[in-house]
RNA sequence: GGAGAGGUAGCGAAGUCCGGCCGUAACGCGCUCGACUCGAAAUCGAGUUACCGGCUAAUCCCCGGUACGUGGGUUCGAAUCCCACCCUCUCCGCCA
């Protein structure tokens, strides 16, 4: 959410922000709406600023003895007229908060023009391809041949865009986790924490899934929970509505958690193996910092999540992303592509994000400043570090041999009881 | 799921029965500044909610409004009365 002072001061940024989206919001009709509940605001309060000191008259009178019916009458009428304007005002203040919770952010001036996908810009590039002598299998048909993916199995279990790991899979799932958690805590200095991983809408609003993308959500019946999409949500609103010391930030905390996504609208797209499934592991990282600093910040994260990789072995590119392919709530973001030999392409599997104070305004996150009485909003960032079933997807595919097996990456060796190489047990 | 208690400032808590100078909200703690002190503790004094609108160069003042879990209702007027819902705690039931 953006300040709607800020939007009726500087109308020229956002109509030039909105245009750099390509989105199609109209901000006259918004400024036209605003100015009539301002002048409605005024009336009113003038109103209720009457009635208040009427009151205390009142008060006065009854307890004097004073004849008090002419002015009961007068109240009569004002507090009939506060009440009309009461729900007129209702009604407009709906109108400009569905109107001011449905504008994106404001991309940042260092982001690229664009439309889509295709006009994001590749920042650098690191690690070597891996140079294989034989053609290259996909993440699904090593993984299912080597008897750890089981696609059958989950879709009879649930049904289609799950996955049942299986021995070394699920260990290694479990490996790459730790591993994550590991050197963020270690190397990084983030704060684990393990959050739920359903929450109710209050929490979807401060991150700015809802109202805008409910379709994307698992919902549960009869309730106001939902399942999250991204760690994102539960972790940032643990300080909702908070005002935190200047002293104490940056905050940074990293949690593992199950994401779920209903993938509404994405029939068709990745259908075979890991990529977009409904039920995902993610370690994510998230930083309450100083508005001053969330642009080094952003960089700090980036270097976070891309050490996973570099750690694992694991080629990657990172590209800023073009104001058309942004997300609704940030001002900019970094994907991390990491490169799969099997699909032949780079495949995103992190995304770093400076929300600015988009989500801080919404979820009502602050700090007070040493030397001011005012306190002002953080920013918050959040950047997976990393998506753990695309990683080993990534590793499948990197690591694969001409005989079918899979070295593990050294690194993960102690967290897999030592294991150097996955391949079929012969019967 | 059943019974009971509760939700008021950063924290604790009074006020609710009996509606009206009781919301910059008693009292206590914490925090900030000052006095005393070589310094500290103790003591004494002063200060300390957020948001919205107006005014403004201003996130300083000043003026007004709103907020007592949330949403409605009654009333000239609601922390206080009525209705619905949410959350927390205790006990019981069920349960990993």
């Amino acid at each position: 959410m953006l300040d709607i002072k800020f939007i009726r001061s500087n109308p020229d940024e956002i109509r030039d922000g909105l245009r750099k989206r390509r989105s199609k919001l109209d901000l006259e009709q918004f400024l036209a709406i605003d100015q009539k509940r301002r002048d409605l605001l005024l009336e009113t309060e003038e109103l209720k600023a009457r009635r208040n000191q009427a009151s205390g008259e009142m008060a006065r009178m009854k307890k004097t003895g004073e004849n008090a019916e002419p002015l009961l009458a007068e109240l009569g009428i004002v507090s009939a007229r506060i009440k009309t304007l009461d729900e007129e005002l209702r009604g407009i203040d709906q109108q400009t908060s569905d109107w001011v919770m449905s504008i994106p952010n404001v991309p940042h001036s260092s982001v690229p023009e664009g439309v889509d996908e295709a006009d994001n810009r590749e920042v650098r590039s690191w690690g070597e391809k891996p140079v294989l002598p034989f053609a290259p299998k996909e993440h699904w048909e090593l993984g299912t041949a080597l008897g750890g993916l089981d696609f059958e199995t989950a879709a009879k279990i649930t049904g289609s865009r799950f996955v049942l790991l299986k021995g070394w899979a699920a260990k290694l799932e479990r490996a790459l986790i730790s591993f994550m958690l590991d050197v963020q805590t270690a190397e990084n200095g983030y704060d684990e924490v393990m959050p739920p991983v359903i929450v109710n809408r209050e929490s979807l609003m401060g991150t700015g899934q809802l109202p805008k993308f409910e379709d994307e959500l698992f919902h549960l019946e009869n309730t106001n929970y939902y399942l999250i999409p991204t760690a994102e949500v539960p972790v940032t609103n643990i300080y909702r509505d908070t005002t935190l010391a200047e002293s104490a930030l940056p905050i940074a905390h990293c949690a593992y958690t199950a994401c779920f996504r209903s993938e509404a609208g994405s029939y068709g797209k990745d259908t075979k193996g890991m990529i977009r499934q409904h039920q995902f592991d993610k370690v994510e990282l998230v930083r309450f910092v100083h508005p001053d600093a969330s642009y080094d910040e952003l960089e700090k994260l980036l270097g976070h999540a891309e050490s996973i990789l570099q750690k694992l072995g694991l080629p990657y590119r990172v590209v800023t992303l073009c104001a058309g392919d942004l997300g609704f709530s940030s001002a900019k973001t970094y994907d991390i592509e990491v490169w799969l030999p099997g699909q032949d392409k780079y495949r995103e599997i992190s995304s770093c994000s400076n929300f600015e104070d988009f989500q801080a305004r919404r979820a009502g996150i602050r700090f007070k400043p040493a030397d001011s009485k005012k306190s002002r909003l953080v920013h918050t960032l959040n950047g997976s570090g990393l998506a753990v079933g695309r990683t080993m997807v990534a590793i499948l595919e990197n690591y694969q041999q001409a005989d079918g097996s899979v070295i593990v990456p050294e690194i993960l060796r102690p967290y897999m009881n030592g294991l150097e190489k996955i391949e079929l047990r012969k019967a």
